[in-house]
DNA sequence: GTTCATGCAAACAATTTGCAAAATA
DNA sequence: TATTTTGCAAATTGTTTGCATGAAC
């Protein structure tokens, strides 16, 4: 944790910046909810509850810093909202995510399937890839689960009627 | 087109809408910059230009009914404007989205490179894939070359000034 | 004549900006 | 002291909503 601070610390400095309480304050948000994407307003509830003075324009600021650092990735789910992740240390993310559509939940995969992909767009369109995007829709495993049930109960009932 | 439009039309009946002139106006602006992913200002502003009444919450409205409808996809390249996709007749948009991030264009591949993918996701995760969403940043071709220029110019400056 | 759709203006939510005060190198 | 950074409030942007009017079956 520390060590990792420590590094987005002297990020931070080698283009002139500073980690200031507010931004070390950022960070260890971002840190401690690692697994979730949050949102620029659920960071700022959360940094709130360390160091209430901070201002929610400062919230703003530092992650659009760290975005621009590639420190964190800004994600747009759809929804409105921008939601940011920390990046792993080779500032590329290889994950994806399944988004149910019923439920709202997301899963993240912590695979990079997409290592193929990349070299055909290199040698048949010529586009160099920095980073990509996979996301699927769909129904997760729980929602398919209770789905099934509903259907079930459903046919009980349509029986009982008869 | 105007087969599409009769389509579409059906699709709207069917669910117990009306194709207003003022849809009709917006369904056709879609049509005809079917390769451009326009926000809801774009279309706004073409719309006027044959439908100068129209207003700006008739068009939102209609691109909102005709994403309910997946007869166009909602689509969110973070820029902050949502654009919006006309979708083939599958209603599954098989397409993904190569970004450049040096000059901001955009060009699609109009084939789908997922299938191996979303079978893997079925049977690994217990996912039902819906939709899913492809994107990759990177420098496009013509960046590229531009690019190569540009270093061997500066080369050509750097032996010049020594 | 009831239902659906429109245009306008106001409301809203997420984000950005101006600026004076405070912190830091 | 010169430069960043902050907090606050106001401004901006994209989008949605309320409502009275108008159109369509």
């Amino acid at each position: 944790m520390e060590a990792r601070i420590e590094k987005i610390k002297q990020q931070l400095q080698s283009q002139g910046y500073k980690l200031t309480p507010q931004r070390e304050a950022t960070v260890r948000v971002l840190l401690e909810n690692e697994e979730d994407h949050l949102s620029a307003e659920d960071v700022f509830m959360l940094v709130k509850e360390k160091a209430p003075e901070i201002g929610l324009a400062t919230v703003y600021r530092t992650l659009e810093l760290l975005n621009e650092l590639h420190v964190v990735e800004k994600l747009n789910f759809g929804d409105g909202v921008a939601r940011y992740d920390l990046r792993g240390d080779n500032n590329k993310h290889h994950h994806h995510h399944l988004i149910c559509v019923q439920c709202g939940s997301m899963q993240e995969i912590q695979e990079d399937w997409l290592g193929p992909l990349e070299e055909r767009l290199e040698q048949e369109f010529h586009f160099t890839v920095i980073d990509h995007r996979l996301d699927f829709q769909g129904i997760c495993k729980h929602c398919r689960e209770k789905e099934r049930e509903r259907e079930q109960q459903a046919q009980k009932d349509d029986n009982a009627d008869v």
